[in-house]
RNA sequence: GCGCCUGUAGCUCAGCUGGAUAGAGCAACGGACUUCUAAUCCGUGGGUCGCAGGUUCGAAUCCUGCCAGGCGCGCCA
């Protein structure tokens, strides 16, 4: 038994079995069992239940219980005198006597257990024990989990709002599958609908342009400099090939559109803006190009090809930041598969969608969203929301059991069609879980900017790579809640690089690390049982911190909070830096040399195991 | 108008499924290297937890109202 483990087995995952047959902290159990007999004896109806914290002071001990305080009204008696009470009764249970060092009636009524020596030394060779999978929950295999990140259209380069949520979405991933939960990574690919479009026809702007063609940019275009040098590599594989075709169309377009020296329109004119994030209406003016198969075909080609170009470049720029995927999924399949049509067909014949207007709709207010929604318009064209019903009818296909959907704050008015048309499918609620995203806003010298991917104007994620580096630009993306807005201004971020605590946790690992190759020959890691090491507080504070990393993990996953870790990380670190600074680890006692040894070896592994939850380095030097 | 998120130290933020004296980093000031890495450690100052009510033995945390900021409310994607 490990009396200083509470709530979570130490490394045992082993097994398939439920958290509920987990072994059981006994001290919880024992307490348990005296409350019970007593509070029967006291004549009450219900049976309180003995919950222990951890405090945060260290005068309150290992663990509390306000048990007690709870009692007090049912009981009609005073806090305190009824933990005085339980305090005699506990201490004649045998098993509690011998891991208790101290218990104290404390403050209105609290009742603190101090621990023995045992139990740190029995905590401390259990995770010594467990190896590098210290901390890892109890595989579960079900649910199937579905995770989906980024989804962006590959129209312009990453941004750092992007790298956010990969930071994020990656490092939550990491997370899951470590306390436990099977899941899968998905990128989904928005290659489809009119911003691709337009932005192929910009791609096909620029290549005419690079032969002097006065071919135009579509209103709304794509401005970056990305679009010429895609252009470029275009224009380097195919020659002159769509040259006439364009110069062709230039001529029909070039008419109306004073946008000819769109290279130099930085900053968008104050009546521009307003059409910022705006879609004109189906027949784009501007946009008219010849109807003809040749034009066509020729826009397809360049769709696809900067649409390739893009995803190339996004690929390597994630696996570059860490950020792996189980599964890149083109939205353009579903609708070359006829998916759209199948499910909307279907969801007809049941019922779950009808007919009005001459539109499709979705019978979303019977499950909680506020009207109901458009599948297909008037015009015989399918949503964007029929696509997405078909991609997670896919997924459900595929055999996930749970989605979790990571979404930008700007979508979160979408979350509850989605959940209904999920719902539906599934025919089940919760099987999709949305978590929201709040955006990155840009600052540059205190001023607030606006990024857009259409302008050219945005702080690229390999920007902010290259500014600071993987390590501090994902300790630094995840380090915050999800659920709050995240401040960046590159040039503060630049300066301040080196204070990054990314560096506080790697060097206490690289420490650790240095010590370990200076270990003499014959001295190893080892917790002497029976001995009195862990004199020091500073070795107990580390002990517990080690300790609690099982329930830190289970915590954070649960809440979908990565940002848990990077906290518990630096506690750890900063535990340790003390540590480091009071006890010498070779050279001392035969004894506590090994214990310490020992330490350093349990703190090494959970700082490169949270580091590397982050998709952050465990550097062996710095 | 309605919905979601946020408001905590000078700054950036933890803590939020209720617990004891509200924490960390940065910034400011003062100390510590003959010993395993000083990217470290120790100390000092700094707070009406947006405001007002309510629930509770106990509220930064839960409920209600208000104030302020962000995002959203398409037969756009």
């Amino acid at each position: 038994m490990n009396p200083i483990t509470t709530r979570c087995s130490t490394g045992a995952r082993l097994g398939q079995s439920d958290r509920d047959e987990d072994e059981r902290d006994v001290i919880t159990e024992r307490v348990q069992r005296v409350v019970a007999e007593w509070a029967s004896e006291l004549g009450l109806s219900e049976i309180p239940v003995c919950r222990l914290e951890r405090p945060a002071e260290e005068a309150h001990g290992d663990y509390a219980t306000p048990l007690c305080m709870q009692m007090a009204k049912t009981a009609r008696r005073s806090p305190r005198a009824l933990a005085e009470e339980l305090r005699a009764r506990l201490l004649a249970d045998p098993e509690i006597a011998r891991v208790v060092d101290g218990l104290e009636v404390a403050g209105p009524g609290f009742l603190n257990f101090t621990l023995g020596r045992a139990a740190y030394i029995e905590a401390m060779t259990e995770m010594l024990a467990a190896g590098e999978d210290f901390g890892h929950g109890a595989d579960r295999p079900h649910p199937r989990v579905n995770l989906e990140f980024v989804s962006v259209n590959p129209n312009g380069p990453l941004h750092v709002g992007h790298g956010r949520y990969a930071a994020y979405g990656d490092a939550l991933q990491r997370l899951l599958k470590f306390s436990g939960m099977n899941v899968a990574t998905e990128f989904y690919i928005n290659d489809y609908g009119r911003q691709m479009d337009r932005f192929g026809r910009s791609v096909a702007a620029r290549y005419a342009q690079s032969f002097g063609v006065n071919l135009s940019l579509p209103r709304d275009g794509y401005h970056g400099e990305y679009v010429k040098t895609i252009a470029t590599d275009i224009r380097a594989e195919v020659d002159d090939r769509y040259l006439e075709i364009l110069t062709r169309a230039a001529a029909t377009t070039s008419t109306g559109a004073p946008d000819g020296n769109t290279s130099k329109s930085a900053g968008p004119a104050p009546g521009e803006t307003l059409y910022e994030d705006e879609d004109e209406e189906p027949s784009e003016r501007s946009d008219e190009w010849p109807d003809d198969a040749l034009t066509k075909e020729a826009l397809l080609f360049f769709r696809q090809r900067a649409c390739q170009a893009m995803l190339e470049e996004m690929r390597t720029e994630l696996e570059a930041f860490g950020v792996l995927f189980d599964c890149w999924f083109s939205e353009t399949r579903l609708h070359t598969e006829g998916r759209l049509e199948e499910v909307v067909r279907r969801l007809v014949e049941t019922g779950e969608a009808y007919r009005e207007g001459d539109a499709i709709w979705l019978r979303t207010t019977t499950r909680g969203d506020d009207k109901d929604r458009v599948l297909v318009r008037q015009n015989g064209v399918p949503t964007y929301f029929a696509a997405d019903i078909a991609y997670h009818e896919d997924k459900l296909e595929r055999g996930f059991e749970h989605l979790i959907n990571i979404w930008g704050a700007d979508h979160h008015g979408y979350v509850p069609r989605m959940k209904a048309a999920v719902e539906i499918l599934a025919g089940r609620t919760g099987a999709l879980e949305v978590i929201i995203g709040q955006l990155v806003n840009l600052l540059e010298e205190g001023e607030l900017k606006q990024m857009s991917t259409r302008r050219g104007e945005m702080v690229t994620l390999a920007e902010l790579v290259e500014a600071i580096g993987v390590d501090a630009a994902r300790f630094f993306l995840v380090s915050r809640s999800h659920d709050q807005t995240l401040d960046l201004d590159l040039d503060l971020a630049r300066r301040q690089s080196q204070d990054n605590p990314v560096y506080y946790v790697q060097y206490a690992h690289a420490r650790i690390a240095s010590i370990i190759r200076n270990v003499p020959a014959g001295m190893e890691a080892r917790v002497p049982a029976g001995s009195d090491v862990f004199a020091v507080p500073y070795e107990r504070a580390l002990v517990k911190r080690l300790e609690s990393f099982p329930d830190v993990v289970q915590d954070a996953a649960e809440r979908r909070a990565p940002h848990r870790i990077v906290g518990y990380a630096q506690e750890l670190a900063g535990d340790f830096h003390v540590f480091y600074k009071h006890c010498r680890v070779i050279g001392t006692a035969p004894d506590e040399s090994a214990s310490r040894l020992a330490l350093c070896l349990v703190t090494k592994r959970v700082i490169a195991r949270c580091l590397g939850l982050l998709g952050v380095s465990a550097p062996e030097s710095m």
